[in-house]
Parts: structure tokens; sequence; C-alpha cells
RNA sequence: GCCGAUGUAGCUCAGUCGGUAGAGCAACUGAUUCGUAAUCAGUAGGUCACCGGUUCAAUUCCGGUCAUCGGCUCCA
């Protein structure tokens, strides 16, 4: 019987926790399972552990699998294993004990280490196959910020050695993507101390890339029946009050400021702005629905230790909508945006799109228990005409209404959740929100809330990642580099780049006095889809030499380059 | 915020067991006028993140601050 990953990296854990009390044997254990990519075992230590420690814990857990000690497993009545545990000196484990709650308890011993462990495990630790220690860190205890921090070791282990070199090479190419690398090397978005941490500073090349997205978005939402709209960066504090936002999420907002002895906020979300532009005036039944959208930027208080490139941030724009409809026409809405979403994402390169539904939490929740019914169904069917496959999170919507998540995956599997579509019954009620019906009475209208990017700078971020820098033509931020070879064609360099520059075709010229293999490796280097190498050749033929990211083109004249940049 | 690591030229990094620093690339100047992934030479560029302490002397040691990086969900 072949192990499973999981019993290798979970004996593996077991190993690590051996080793570590080799080292400490006053060590204190928490917890060591088996995660997605590896295992990790949370320590109480004496002192904290340097990347020299890692080495010497590999080492002796490399000595350990050598050794093939046998896996064997035992159960203990909860008596006897509180006693064992307490002879132990193991607080944490005996806190696991009383929470668990059972009548007994597994053990599993491998050499001279025991541990209390719900299992399995593979036979000997000789079956552990290939580990390698990543990194260590802390972790609070049970996760929480109200206990102890504990030192984490994070570890992986594979069947083999070639596999776990194959995930550490993947590693390697994903660190390569890395978009606050390539974010530096291509000039497109800087961070900076004087400006603030999360705080993005878009350069020429990344603005470029930003407001192709945005025409697409705008001319796409237009096309899908939105209005836009502009809303301002800060309201008065009352504002805030109706929405709710300063009781339940002020630790998110930024500082109050005072002016004329009023006090306002940064918005941390675009919401009421859009609610006030609806109750401007009265709507009928036959205004609706409304679509209302808006690339908002809002300003949220992350914590320090959380904020990540343009991943995490303290200002983004959010490529926000609200629709405002009735109880009728909620299905089709909601259809209407997936279709809208999916075609959007489609666009920009992503095609693997995984769906997620989330309901009505057991406790606490507003809204009646009717309008949760009609808006879960809404969704429900709405993902099911798709033909899109979904998991339910049971119990997992907002407080104030049922949501879908969408998550993409990238071009190297990883998974990023951008899109997402709630309803809202809570803004309505608090705002008070109407509309008049065809019976001349006021009624709540139904508001959802969703996003299809999410935000435009996680998702440029994503984008830069997805496409390592090489955005397709339509994105680039330069489509076509000329490079002269010479300076005598430099005129004509010129004179081809204002040409294509009618055409709307984004492109620069190289001037420079290098030679031509160098301002080839330039250009790669930038990751411009296409280089055009002019001279005297191409002088005298009337053409540009064209090279693509897949090759050689051969000569082309102005016509043909638009042609094929418009194409791509 | 918490734990750990890091912060030296625009970038990537070396270095100083305490005596105010160096390389490559980039930039600039000159030469070269070149045909598909780096032409040659020269010049300039640093409050060694910031503030304080110890010291005759701090970039180096100590403390603080700021920022960045890896984590802080995966339940015996």
């Amino acid at each position: 019987m072949t192990p499973t990953l999981f019993e290798i990296r979970h004996s593996a854990s077991h190993v690590l926790a051996q080793a570590v009390l080799a080292m400490f044997p006053d060590a204190k254990l928490g917890i060591g399972p088996a995660i997605d990519d590896g295992f990790y075992y949370d320590f109480d230590l004496p002192r904290t552990l340097t990347p020299d420690d890692l080495a010497e814990l590999e080492s002796k857990m490399a000595s350990i699998i050598a050794e093939g000690q046998e896996f064997s497993t035992y159960t203990l009545d909860r008596s006897a294993t509180e006693t064992h545990l307490a002879h132990e000196n193991q607080p944490y484990k005996l806190e696991i004990v009383n929470d668990l709650n059972l009548d007994t308890y597994s053990f599993y011993k491998n050499g001279p280490f025991v541990d209390l462990c719900r299992g399995p495990h593979v036979r000997t630790t000789a079956d552990i196959g290939a580990i390698k220690l990543l990194r260590v860190s802390g972790a609070y205890w049970r996760g929480s910020e109200k206990n102890k921090m504990l030192q984490r070791i994070y570890g992986t282990a594979y069947h083999t050695q070639g596999e776990l070199d194959a995930y550490l090479t993947r590693i390697e190419e994903a660190a390569k993507r890395d978009h606050r690398v390539l974010g530096k090397e291509l000039d497109l978005f800087s961070i900076q101390d004087d400006i603030g941490p999360g705080l993005i500073l878009w350069h020429p090349k990344g603005a470029r890339v930003r407001s192709i997205i945005e025409d697409y978005w705008r001319n796409a939402h237009f096309r899908a029946g939105y209005d836009v709209l502009y809303t301002p960066h800060v309201g008065r504090s009352n504002l805030w009050e109706t929405s709710g936002h300063l009781s339940f999420y002020s630790e998110n907002m930024y500082a109050k400021m005072s002016v004329d002895d009023v006090d306002y906020y940064a918005k941390p979300m675009n919401c009421p702005f859009h609610v006030k532009i609806v109750q401007n005036r009265q709507y009928s039944y036959r205004d609706l629905p409304l679509r209302l959208a808006e690339l908002g930027t809002v300003y949220r208080y992350e914590r320090s230790g959380v904020l990540h490139g343009l991943m995490r941030v303290r200002g983004f724009t959010q490529d926000d909508a609200h629709i405002v409809c009735t109880p009728d026409q909620v299905e089709s809405e909601i259809a209407d945006v997936l279709t809208l979403c999916f075609s959007m994402l489609d666009r920009f390169g992503f095609n693997k799109v995984k769906v997620f539904l989330s309901t009505r939490p057991k406790e606490k929740y507003v809204g009646d228990l009717d309008r949760w019914a009609t808006s879960e169904t809404a969704l429900k069917n709405a993902i099911e005409s798709a033909g899109l496959p979904y998991e339910i999170d049971d119990g997992g919507g907002a407080f104030y209404g049922p949501k879908i998540d969408i998550k993409i995956e990238d071009a190297i599997g990883r998974q990023w959740q951008c899109s997402t579509v709630q309803f809202d019954f809570n803004l309505p009620e608090r705002f008070d929100m109407t509309y008049v019906g065809p019976d001349g009475q006021r009624h709540r209208p139904y508001m959802i809330h969703r996003a299809l990017l999410g935000s435009i700078e996680r998702f440029f971020g994503i984008l830069i990642e997805h496409y390592e820098g090489k955005f397709p033509t339509w994105l680039a931020p330069v489509q076509i580099k000329l490079l002269s070879v010479g300076q005598d064609v430099v005129p004509f360099s010129r004179e081809i780049q204002r040409r294509l520059l009618e055409q709307d075709i984004r492109v620069v010229v190289d001037s420079s006095d290098e030679k031509i293999g160098y301002k080839i490796r330039q250009g790669l280097n930038e990751r411009v889809p296409y280089l055009g190498v002019i001279g005297k050749r191409e002088i005298e033929a009337g053409t540009i030499s064209v090279r693509g990211r897949d090759g050689d083109l051969g000569p082309l004249n102005v016509e043909q380059v638009v042609d094929l940049i418009r194409k791509a």
C-alpha cells in the first residue's frame, strides 16, 4: 500500500516533533497537522529558532526516517490520558483533550516518541519519503491573538525526492511571477514610505494598463444596461451612522477628520453613496431595475502585518455596482450578473472558475426569512442555469444577505477570489429605501451588491502574475517597439511611429545609439508583444521587420502591423 | 497588531571582528553606426532606512521608530 501524501506529511510532523524534543527536551507540543502543501508543528520553546536550527532539525529528521521506526497505536481512557499528559508536562495537549471531551483517546508511537493523535500514519518512518523544512514563524495557539504565540515550523514532504524537487521548483517559478518584483522591473507601480504603506502609485505603464481595463469595463457595463456613477471619497458621519458602518465596520475605517466642526470619514465602501443617489428621487416599479456602477476608490485600515503588494492594500478601487430591483426581477438580474461576470473574466484570460454559494447564517442575520429564501433560490437557479458546478457553504453568508463568490484559476493553478455577488437586506432597511408598486403602495426593493474584478489594484496584481508580465496585446502598455538600426533611420522610424499612433497603436521608438541585439534584448525584457526592426532595407521596402513573442513574422507594412495588433 | 528575518548607489548585491564603503547593471559623457538576447572607454552617484545611547571614534555594538519580507485558517 502506497501511503497517501496526507499520511506522509502527518507522519513527518511527528518526526519533526521528535527531532525538536531531542533538541529541546522541555518543548511543549501544540498541534502538528498535514496541510495543503506540506505540514507544520507548533511548539512552545525556551528560545527562538534560527535558520541554522532548521538545518539541524532536518538532518535529525533524516536520520529518524532512515531508522525506519514503526508506528504503532493504542488508546487510553480519559483519566489515563490526562495522567499521562500531565506527567509529560504537555499543557497544550491537555487543553485539546479537555476540549475534545471524549471517553478514549488514541496515541501513536514511533521509536521513543509518543503523540496524542487521531492518525492515520505510515507504517514506518522509512515510508515518509523526502522532506524539507521550509520556514519558522510565529503562530498563536489555536489561532487566537489572546493566546500565547508559539513557534510554528513549516515543512513539506513528498513520496520521492523528485516530487519534492518539482515542488520546490514550482515555488521558484511562482516567485519569478511575483507582481511586486515585476511591478518594479517593468516600472508599473510603486509603494513608497513617504506616501504610506498599502497606498499605490500607478506609474505611466501601469496606469496605461489600468485605463485599458477601465475602458473595457465601462463599455461592458454600458452594454449590459448599467449606468456609471462617481461619488466622493469622504462622507459625513451621519451617513456612516445610518449605514451602520460606524458601529460594525469602524475598526477598518480611517480616523475621522473634522471640517467646520463636522466629522467626515474616508469611505470604506461605496454603497451608502449609491443608496443616497437612489433616494434622491422617488422611483416606481416601472423604473426598476436600477443598475448603478462605479469604479469607486475606498480606504480601509488593514493591520500592518497583512499588507502585501497590490494584493492587500489600504486604498483600492472596487468595480462596484448596486442593483435595485423588484422581487420579480431578482432572478434574471442575478443571471445577467453572472453572464457579464464570466464574459469579463474570460476576456482577461480566466476561463477556469469555481462558484461558491453562501447561505443564511444560523444565528445572526437581518431581513425576513422570505427574502432569504427568494434570494438564495435566485442565486442557486442562476448558477444552475449557467450549468456551473458549485459548492454550498451552508450558513456562510454575511449577516445582511446570501452571496455567491467566484474563484478564478491562474496560469499556474492558483485560485483567487475576485468576483462576489451579495444580497443586502440591511441597507435598504437602514436607509428606508422604497419604490412605488403597481398598487400605489411603497415597497422595499431588493438590493444586490456586486463586484466582478473586486479590487482593480488586486486584479492588476493577479494579471501580472497570471501573464508573468507578458500582457496580451490588447492590454500591453506598449504594443510595439520600433528599433532603429543606426541613426540614419531614426527619422523614418519616427514617421512610422506617427502613423501607428494615428491608428491608436501604442508604440514607442528605441532610437538609442545601441546595437540591434541590445535593443532586442531590452524589448524582450520589457515584455513588449511586438518588436519592429527598422533599417535601410526596411526603408527601401517601406516595411517593418516584425518579431512577435513566438518568433519572426517577417516584413510587414504599416497597415499589416495595425491589423496584426488590432486582431491580437 | 503579534512572532521572526531584513533595510548599504536607481536596481541586484558584496563589505567593515568599531577607524565615515565597493562590484555588476542602469544613468551621464565620449568613441563606435552596428541587422535580431548585452560594443568599448571614461565620469558621476551613498547622512550605509530614521532617531537616540555607548565610545576618542558608530554604517558596524545597544535601544527605539519606520518600512519591507515570511507567517499568525487548515484543529489531537
